[in-house]
DNA sequence: CTTCTGACGAAAT
DNA sequence: CATTTCGCCAGAA
């Protein structure tokens, strides 16, 4: 049950939650199912509150499928392998096979949210 | 109250 | 492929 969810940080963070292990999500992702947010605010989101409760923030990359300079990179990177998640030469991650489908529709709804918002963002991702 | 700053993305050029 | 521009939350000092 997700309830009082009138902060975007919040909601953010809820939709963090529910990207599954071996699964990655980029900012841009996250940020289409919420209106109003933006990528950035996803990272924001992130990093002012050092979101390691509950929140598998490692599972957040960006848009190239590779982690940015920051602090935590190295053990994002860390808990990525061990999860099963592999990067390229160039130290990125395929997408095709590890990127996350995104929610379910009826947990979208359940949130708050348009499931239209997702089918819009698989259609636009290649 | 003000100012600063922090895990990004996409389109245009 | 590189660079620029805009978008505009939230917490700390």
């Amino acid at each position: 049950m997700i309830a009082t969810c009138s902060n975007k940080t919040a909601r953010i963070l809820a939709l963090v939650r529910l990207i599954p292990e071996g699964r990655v999500a980029s900012y841009g992702q996250i940020a289409g199912y919420i209106p109003g947010v933006t990528p950035r605010m996803v990272g924001f989101a992130l990093a002012g509150r050092g979101a390691t409760d509950g929140v598998p923030w490692h599972r957040v990359v960006n848009a190239q499928g590779g982690i940015s300079g920051h602090a935590a990179g190295a053990e994002q990177r860390r808990r990525l392998l061990a999860e099963g998640v592999a990067f390229d030469s160039a130290e990125r991650i395929d997408r095709r096979r590890f990127g996350w489908p995104g929610p379910d529709p009826a947990t979208l709804v359940e949130m708050g949210l348009d499931p239209a918002a997702a089918f819009a963002l698989s259609h636009r991702d290649q």
